[in-house]
DNA sequence: ATGAAAGCGCTAACAA
DNA sequence: TTGTTAGCGCTTTCAT
């Protein structure tokens, strides 16, 4: 073998080498390397020069136990591929960056990971975390002790701060103007999660029922909302749901999707089955995320305002850090309402 | 004002708070903070009571100084909001999270930031970066210092590792499949950058001209590759960018676009004035994000693998940091090829 | 302008 | 099973 002439050490160099390489104390290394007033201009460049030489850079580790850290949050993400979470992510990122944090990302969407691993790797690395955590809220929660957390689309109060969304109202607007427009056999296609079926189709139920029964079951008997799940909330997946409903409810006039994604793949599902939107069938999705607007026809969507989201989360955050927010009130359990976004498919 | 009872003290609980409290040394706190054996279940029992009463959490920095951590990656990404950044960051924090490291996200895409802005934020907090860091990628390898630096899509090599993409073969692909589909007024639409022309349009340019070279001047006079920059890499610019290029140019009948997003505007604008794609005209996007397969048509595109981009990247960059790569070597330096994905637009 | 001492909160090694 | 000792690498006094 070579006689591995210049490799670096295993051990990276510290401020003691530094100040060695230099001839100078340890302190004066800070002051240089800091840009610290109080040191002669050629001894700061003569440290510099050494301390580029050994590939010096100061631990975090050490300067953080020693001045007390900028805060660092942790951000657990189920699924980077869903253009939501970018969505949100970025903006999370930046109020974040705002205010000085870091932000750490752990996207469990991969190799069956789960929120709760994501949080377990986060936790002893952050001073907080914004997640959507669903049912490991509380387990999280758990996990992070005194630590603020704040979860997203929970929706059963947990055990710490929550940013909602009101999907009873949601799927009011949908529904009334889709009946409005005439829409009586209005299907809405969900996606499975861990249990049975998810917040938002519980929430098209409800509404449903009620629109109907101020109806009175004695006019002619529509079906109360009828719900399909999808396997994934996939794009492809929901294509190949959509046409599977066109088959078991061939008179389905109008499908709500549990997302802009899926519903992205319904729209490609539908058109591939020849039918028209919104002629033939009004598509309705969830989320408002950019794609729908490329998309042909224009999604029309019960819109979140993804950007009031990451910085609602953020602003919870700094309170709760701050002290500002207690964990019982009010302020730390926030609801958002999704608007009826108008556009071609409905 | 009111007393407040059990507001938490400023000051988080050490170890040594949390000992006192159990009647137990610190070693004995450790041990049961990280339930590591020789410890009687009774006293660890004790000891995490008083921990989450204190609300105390071990500091990563002790921690950190004393075990060495985990490697943290910083990530620095220009706008998570163009669906082919979280597609890469999504592959990257998979594989990273695959060998245990940490990644830190930057959005530097807001507020007027630029990639140094981001570096100089991360550089402190992590143990290496990746990132589209573009024409800072000497300013950031020089603020890591021996810490290494993975800069993607940079193309004059730096003074760091990097991933760059063969666009002349992307070009070349294009090109010929249009040129084979019976196209003759190509056009290319850029995105401006802070520099002239962007290295894909210049690849463009430079195949364009092989190709005509190569046919002769003598034959009927193609237009060599024409090149038109849209101010921003967004798709509602790309859309109207579209319409005006019509208007200058009528007789266009295909459009190689910068990058997918921008191609969905491009869709967009040329159905809104009433063209068909590909029948009147084709359009190539560029990146492979699934965005594409959603779009009506589906978008025929230049296809990077973002899953190969970011474990590539995280590859090369493991072994910078095992010593098994070094800066000046092949290894160090790769390059993707982009593929020509043949969907329905072109 | 520079250096010496102290200590941040934790865990590894060793004792008891 | 538990406690004691000794740093990890850095910055903050305080001295020179």
């Amino acid at each position: 073998m070579s006689p591995q002439p210049e490799r670096q050490p295993r051990k990276p160099a510290t401020i003691l080498d530094v100040a060695a390489a230099a001839g100078v104390s340890r302190q004066t290394v800070t002051r240089a390397m800091n840009a610290m007033p109080g040191i002669k201009a050629s001894t700061m460049e003569r440290v510099l020069q050494a301390a580029h030489e050994l590939g010096y850079a100061p631990s975090r580790f050490a300067r953080g136990l020693v001045q007390g850290s900028e805060v660092s949050v942790g951000l657990a993400i189920p699924d980077l591929e869903n253009p939501y979470f970018p969505a949100f992510a970025s903006s999370v990122v930046e109020h974040a960056t705002a205010r000085g944090w870091h932000v750490v990302v752990d996207d469990f969407g991969h190799g069956g990971r789960t929120a709760m691993d994501a949080v377990e790797r986060l936790a002893p690395q952050v001073d907080a975390i914004i997640g959507y955590v669903g049912e490991d809220a509380d387990g999280a929660a758990h996990l992070m002790g005194r630590r603020p957390l704040v979860a997203l689309d929970n929706a059963v109060q947990p055990a710490c701060a929550s940013i909602d969304f009101d999907y009873h109202h949601a799927a009011a607007e949908a529904i009334h103007y889709l009946r409005a427009s005439g829409r009586r056999r209005i299907v809405y296609l969900d996606a499975s999660g861990r249990g049975g079926l998810s917040n938002r189709a519980k929430a098209f139920q409800d509404v449903m029922s009620e629109v109907l029964g101020k109806i009175g079951s004695s006019v002619s008997r529509e079906p109360t909302g009828h719900v399909v799940v999808a396997p994934r909330d996939s794009a492809a997946v929901a294509a190949h749901a959509a046409q599977e409903l066109l088959l078991s409810r061939p008179d389905t006039d109008a499908i709500v999707v549990f997302n802009d994604l899926m519903a992205a793949g319904v729209l490609k599902g539908l058109t591939a089955a020849g039918l028209r939107v919104p002629a033939d069938i009004a598509v309705v999705g969830m989320d408002g995320i950019p794609l729908g607007e490329l998309l042909t026809p224009a999604l029309t969507t019960l819109a979140l305002d993804l950007r009031e989201v990451g910085r609602t989360a953020v602003e919870v955050l700094a309170g709760l850090l701050a002290g500002d927010i207690e964990l019982g009130g009010r302020a730390a359990h926030r609801i958002i309402r999704p608007t009826l976004r108008v556009r071609e498919s409905a």
